[in-house]
DNA sequence: CTGTGTGCAAACTCTTTGCATAAGT
DNA sequence: ACTTATGCAAAGAGTTTGCACACAG
C-alpha cells in the first residue's frame, strides 16, 4: 500500500474522503473541511489557530479544539507533520518529506527548504533510532552596514 | 574583544563576577549565582525551571520568575543559547557555538552533538541573512523487531 | 543616593480535557 | 443503534509582566 503521495501534490475535494478513509479516519464533515483546506493548495504551514479561522471564513465551522484535534489526529497518522518554532507555537506541515525550514524571525512566516539534505548525517547513540530531524534556519533581514 | 570562552570550559566561582561584568551585567546575587550553576560545570541544557529548583536546593534563592528573566538577559547578551523543544519548552544552552541537538524522546534529556556540521549548506533568500539555525535530532528507542 | 533587579501574584498564550450533544457508518 | 467526533468552557503548562521593595554601584 502507498500512502507516499500526502505532499506536494494538491488533491482535488473529491479526493478527500477516499484520503481520509484510507487512512481509517471517519469523514467528519469538519476533518473533511480542514484536510481540504490542507491538502488542496499544495504544502502549507499554518497554526491552529491560522487554520481555525480560515475555515471560519471558509464557512466550515469547526472550534478551535476541534481544529486542535484534528490537527494532532492528522499528524499522528502521518498526513501532516509537526514541529514547534519559537513561542512554543505548533506548525503543521503538509510536506511530510523529509526537509528543512527557513523560519522568517520578522513576519514569523515558515518556507520549505529545498534539497536540505542531513538525513545519515547523524549518528544516533546506541539503542536509539533517530525518530525525526528538526531542521529550523532561523532569518533576519540583512541590515548590518558591511558590504 | 574576545568574548567567546563561555563555553566548554568550565569556569571558576571567581572568574564569574568578571564574567558579567564584561557582558555589561550588573553582578546582582541571583545572577552570580545563577551563573555559577550554569558555567561551573562544562557544558549545560537547562529549562527555567529546573534550574529554578536546582538553584533551591543550592540555597541560591531567586524565583522562578527572576529565573526567567536571568536567562533571557544571558541568551541575549550571548552568554547562553535558547531553544524550543516539544511541549514548548525552551532549553538554555551554556554551550554557544555552532552544534546540533539530540533529543531524548523518552527521558526528555538534551545532548550536544559532536561534529555536527551545517553551516553555509542554506542559502538564505535575498535580503535576508540567517540569525541561527535549530537542529534537533529526535530519537527513541529502537524497539523493532526487525534486524 | 539613584537606578536597576527581584519577588510575588496575576495575566497571558497556546494547548488539552471533560462532558453533554451531534453526527457518522 | 452504536460509536466516535464535536463544541464549549474550564483547566493546564510555560512564560511574561506590573508594581512595591531591596540591593548594587
Amino acid at each position: 500500500m502507498n500512502l507516499e503521495q500526502t505532499s506536494m501534490t494538491p488533491i482535488s475535494t473529491l479526493q478527500i474522503r477516499p484520503l481520509l478513509e484510507r487512512y481509517g479516519l471517519r469523514a467528519t464533515r469538519q476533518r473533511l473541511g480542514l484536510a481540504k483546506l490542507l491538502f488542496s493548495k499544495g504544502d502549507r504551514h499554518v497554526t491552529a489557530d491560522v487554520l481555525a479561522t480560515e475555515a471560519h471564513g471558509a464557512r466550515i465551522f469547526a472550534s478551535l479544539a476541534t481544529v486542535y484535534n484534528v490537527l494532532n489526529l492528522f499528524a499522528e497518522v502521518g498526513l501532516v507533520r509537526s514541529f514547534t518554532v519559537e513561542g512554543g507555537k505548533t506548525v503543521f506541515d503538509t510536506n511530510t518529506t523529509e526537509h528543512c525550514h527557513f523560519y522568517f524571525e520578522d513576519s514569523g512566516e515558515i518556507q520549505d527548504i529545498v534539497g536540505g539534505k542531513f538525513a545519515g548525517q547523524f549518528a544516533p547513540p546506541e539503542g536509539y533510532e533517530i525518530a525525526k530531524v528538526d531542521v529550523v534556519v532561523r532569518l533576519q533581514r540583512k541590515q548590518d552596514a558591511r558590504a
